[in-house]
DNA sequence: ATGCCTTACGTTATACGTAATTATT
DNA sequence: AATAATTACGTATAACGTAAGGCAT
């Protein structure tokens, strides 16, 4: 039968073009290598190199083996990995969030009532259904509801936008702003928005950003200048960049987002309420 | 590392339901089966069986590792036909077509050109490309030209139907006939046709037809009654059913196919005039 | 008692490293 | 000389079968 080791080797071998590099990069002796792959050809009853007799170079027969082993490995890796997400989701909760917002409240939610649990999360606009599937998290926030067999999703929080204003801003006195009325402004922001970053992308293309990717550094901005910056709902509970500025709400549709707890059924128990 | 063969035995478990029956169908005492399923869980570090003290049950672990084993091994044994089928190419020249009809020419005249090969040749209305990029096939006798990188085509023989009469047959007297005038008439027809049946599907539905599936009581029927039957200028070489009746050209388009040899272009020599 | 899984033990096969061999550059 | 592959040999690991033990039905 044959074997992935085999076929391990006979890739690098691909990659490396000599038998000796390939042994060194797979930390094995040049003669054991060799007879790894006599007994690969042996196996599969072909002869896989022309031989010469300090050279060796993959013939017609050995480019395909090398094709298909490619993808045999391939598979056999994702394998790997599928079980050891699967390993990984039997000891840590695993969050996949759309947006920064909804972990404020979420995390600490988990690590209180699962305290026999590490707790891990990470930001990612899409395909956190799939990382759902394939254990790679156990929870994912959505901004939108998800109907589907084997997962179960329920509501969770809505985050609005406001823009934090110097008290003496010509518009700190309004009830309420749209995005076109902030035509020009200079304002600060914090680079990880997640699904924020497209309303940034489509609707706020009119105002000058100044990007902050440390999140320290935002902070000391935020004290030390008059600049306007965004708050939501739940950043203001966490933050305190609203000393010295006023909250108006931004009144865009979009400027509110519901997300959405989606888990496996048999995980429900980390998305109900 | 992993091993296919642990794989394969996983499978045959989840597929027996118990250890003892999978180790019988693999001709396995069951003591080797259980400790390589102990080294197969500790290679992924995890258990995959809920193990009572007699009976073992694969747990969420162990579906999950069941799903993705049959993955793997069904990639590893398409390899594995792969390099048969390439193996098989190299001391075997097959002909995969579409029609009986040009393989009558062109069996022998492979067959003298490369007299050390054994030769090999199935019928086939679909997916004869793909047999030839698989090495399923060296020579593909199709019934349209192809240009694709890698592949060399050349037009070869057309085959035109004819319908042989008796000679007394009222329309044995015509120098040609479209299908239409054939309403109602009886007919003996040969089994295997590949790419002609579908003009028999579409244009001759009105033709009562008698199939014979063995070619020597087609012959003898043919011999022994009166009743029409189709040629083709490919078929009057190599057959005598003539005798006794009149070939009269079928004048319908559909009636004469256009024949064309396709093969890798490392096997060029095998088209070639 | 029978069936099913596991552990123990001895045998065989295979993979490995080191060392020696051969041929090429 | 140096490089690259193979062959030879001794050792360790792993797979196997047989035998024995434990627990359930």
């Amino acid at each position: 039968m044959l074997e992935l080791q085999h076929l391990e080797y006979l890739t690098v071998i691909a990659e490396e073009g000599t038998m000796s590099a390939a042994a060194e990069r797979l930390h094995l002796s040049q003669p054991a290598l060799s007879r790894s792959m006599q007994r690969l050809e042996a196996s599969l009853g072909l002869s896989l190199f022309d031989r010469g007799k300090n050279r060796v170079e993959l013939n017609e027969a050995g480019l395909l083996a090398v094709a298909h082993a490619r993808a045999v490995l391939s598979i056999a890796s994702e394998m790997e990995q599928r079980m050891e997400d699967y390993k990984r989701s039997l000891t840590t909760i695993t969050i996949g969030s759309c947006a920064p917002g909804p972990l404020w409240q979420l995390t600490p939610d988990i690590s209180a009532r699962f305290p026999g649990m590490t707790l891990s999360t990470y930001l990612k606009e899409n395909d956190l259904l799939d990382d759902l599937k394939k254990d790679i998290c156990q929870i994912a926030v959505l901004d939108h509801p998800v109907d589907e067999a084997g997962l179960i999703c329920r509501p969770y929080v809505a985050e609005s936008l406001s823009i934090l204003l110097p008290k003496h801003h010509p518009l700190a006195s309004k009830s309420g702003l749209y995005l076109s009325d902030l035509d020009g402004i200079t304002m600060l922001v914090y680079a990880h928005l997640g699904i924020w970053q497209k309303l940034h992308d489509e609707k706020m293309q009119q105002i000058h950003f100044i990007v902050q990717h440390d999140r320290a550094a935002f902070n000391d901005l935020i004290s030390a200048s008059q600049l306007p910056c965004f708050s939501t709902n739940l950043t203001i509970q966490f933050s305190n960049a609203a000393e010295n500025r006023t909250a108006v709400p931004i009144l865009d549709p979009e400027a509110e987002i519901r997300f959405y707890l989606c888990a496996k059924k048999k995980n429900r128990k980390y998305v109900e309420a």
